[in-house]
RNA sequence: GACCCGUUGGUGAAGUGGUUGAACACGCCACCCUCUCAAGGUGGUAUUCAUGGGUUCGAAACCCAUACGGGUUACCA
């Protein structure tokens, strides 16, 4: 066969060389161990969990070793594309805060950085693999393949298009020829030279070593619409962009052979690869990968609803790749993910579970160790967004708001009762007259056993706001002792029917009829914030409220 | 069917042949602290590392088989 007569049929519009693009694309200059990293989605639509923890240990990566991270569109699949895909992924990965070096829409020196835009790219590279004997054009109808494929099946063989059922291989030049005279549709498929019998191993980073057969099948490199496959487009593109990891879901560890066979055909270095483990989930005893169709916890904007940070998904999407780096997040308290050392070989090899509640948690520890102006000025935008109300009432006085936000936030052990944006609301509403004011009477669990001429004389008379903390206490169980309740709980137990009840009792009406709520952080704390006045308000509003 | 990968408590895991009588963390339970809650503290939570064989003085760790789970076997990525 006249390989260069094959290649010029079938490219005889070729503006430029394999050897052209390898010129504009240079070798990038980059510190000896930076790794150059990406993300490559499909524009499908909405990023999820899965995809979003394979860029984030991308983007880790890069980061750390003072590399590259690039984001690159896999658009070969015409069909499956959504409207604004692109877009979408883009928007997407900025929530998260995820941000590439080079890609769609902020350039670089390498794109385009979108498949569909790299046609004439992968066209050179599959004339050059055509020069050298491992192309040929493959002419069979879809109908013709599923045929194969059933007698295949039938007589046990393994399915595929490989070895003496690739009838393109033994096409003429001439048989070509007549074909594209024809305009009958074609496929340039790959001239497999594995075997399936010769085992090869490969190092992946995560799983160690790996036996698999070599590749013999003779995959599909271009389709029918001049595009490439992802198997195609993968190689060149992580050759020409100069990839050195290509972190991917495990589901691509069986075609690996067929990517390292490419990248020898085209006489490069491959890339390291990193096959993660997917994401799962159990039901009833059933472990499945987590579904962007069932799972709820799956798509971004169920966090985004919830009001679960972003940092909080990255702390646990961290644990989940590091184990280790839980330790170092909970025991250091300026941890950071970009202070922690990563290594794939930390990483586990089998699928984890993805485990809400252990989120949250590390969402709880994250909030706890902002400062009351960093909360504040976080939940805001969460606000702004899905509780305009509340958003107004939070800003009117944001001074205000902060020294809410600020209630046992100093000390050595600060609450952890945040851990989404929504627990601000649920714990602080009580604060702000506009929704105490509408609350008090149904809301506010009060019981007839309260006594609220009781706690009005303590007010009025007995507070003081300049008290310490406490001097405040000892006031409060000094004043009620004088009214049979007893100054502690043990006093009280001692003796139940002596007391009407015992300082818990006192602080509970407090609680109650100022907070409307059974659970609040420390009263001290609230009443300082709230006032003597305001305190005085509230209670002549409920007085009035019973009349 | 064939070919891969995986399997340590409810969960994430540490562990690479010998202080492992299996760390640490989440969850759960109990107690302590305490004006409630949230935290915090202390302890409990795997008759033992999917099962069965082997190798070894010694195995969760190495080998083999089986079971179970996952993946691939597309002109989808």
């Amino acid at each position: 066969m006249d390989y260069q007569a094959l290649a010029s049929l079938l490219f005889p519009h070729l503006k430029e060389t394999r050897e052209d693009y390898e010129k504009k694309y240079p070798k990038r200059e980059l510190k000896e161990k930076a790794m150059v990293t990406r993300f490559a989605p499909s524009p499908t639509g909405f990023i999820h969990m899965g995809s979003l923890y394979a860029s984030f240990i991308s983007y880790i990566f890069a980061k750390q070793s003072g590399g590259v991270f690039y984001l690159r569109i896999e658009d070969t699949d015409q069909k499956r594309e959504v409207e604004n895909g692109i877009e979408q992924i883009i928007s997407d990965l900025k929530k998260q805060d995820i941000c590439f070096d080079e890609g769609p829409g902020i350039g670089g020196e390498y794109g385009p950085y979108i498949q569909s835009e790299r046609k004439e790219i992968y066209h050179a590279f599959v004339y050059d693999l055509i020069l050298k004997g491992y192309a040929y054009p493959a002419f069979e109808t879809k109908e013709e393949l599923e045929k194969m494929k059933e007698i295949q099946a039938k007589e046990k063989r393994r399915i595929g298009y490989y070895g003496s059922y690739a009838k393109g291989r033994k096409l003429s030049l001439e048989q070509i020829q007549q074909h594209l005279e024809n305009h009958d549709p074609y496929v340039i498929r790959l001239k497999a030279n594995g075997s399936f019998d010769q085992k090869f191993e490969f190092k992946d980073c995560i799983k160690g070593r790996i036996m698999l057969p070599s590749n013999d099948m003779d995959i599909v490199l271009l389709k029918q619409d001049g595009l490439p496959t992802y198997q195609f487009a993968h190689v060149v593109d992580d050759y020409l962009m100069g990839t050195t990891h290509v972190v991917r879901g495990d589901e691509w560890l069986s075609s690996t052979p067929i990517h390292l066979q490419l990248f020898r055909m085209l006489g490069v270095k491959p890339p390291k690869y990193a096959h993660i483990a997917p994401l799962t989930k159990k039901i009833e005893n059933r472990v499945r990968k987590l579904s962007k169709r069932y799972d709820k916890e799956c798509s971004m904007e169920y966090y985004q609803k919830e009001g679960i940070p972003t940092m909080a998904i990255k702390i646990y999407l961290a644990t989940l790749f590091n184990a280790s780096f839980e330790d170092y997040y909970l025991s250091n308290k300026d941890a950071s993910i970009s202070n922690f050392t990563f290594t794939f070989q930390k990483m586990g090899v089998g699928g984890s579970l993805f485990d809400l509640t252990k989120l949250l948690f590390l969402s709880k520890t994250y909030f706890s160790r902002l400062t009351a102006k960093q909360l504040y000025e976080e939940l805001l935008p969460f606000y702004q967004e899905n509780d305009p109300e509340f958003y107004q009432v939070l800003t009117k006085d944001p001074s205000y708001t902060i020294s809410i936000l600020n209630v046992e936030r100093t000390g050595k052990k600060p609450r952890k009762d945040f851990a989404t944006y929504q627990d601000i609301k649920k714990h602080t509403w009580y604060m702000y007259d506009e929704y105490y004011k509408q609350s008090t009477m149904e809301r506010a669990p009060i019981l007839d056993s309260y006594d609220l001429p009781l706690i009005k004389i303590y007010f009025e008379k007995v507070y003081c706001e300049s008290d310490s903390k406490d001097v405040w206490y000892e006031k409060l169980k000094e004043f009620i002792s004088q009214y049979d309740y007893a100054k502690t709980v043990k006093e009280y137990l001692q003796d139940p029917e002596q007391y009407h009840g015992h300082v818990g009792t006192v602080c509970e009406m407090i609680r109650v009829y100022l907070f409307c709520s059974l659970e609040t952080p420390d009263i001290y704390e609230l009443l300082q914030i709230l006032t003597k006045k305001r305190i005085l308000d509230r209670i002549v509003g409920i007085q009035k409220g019973k009349k």
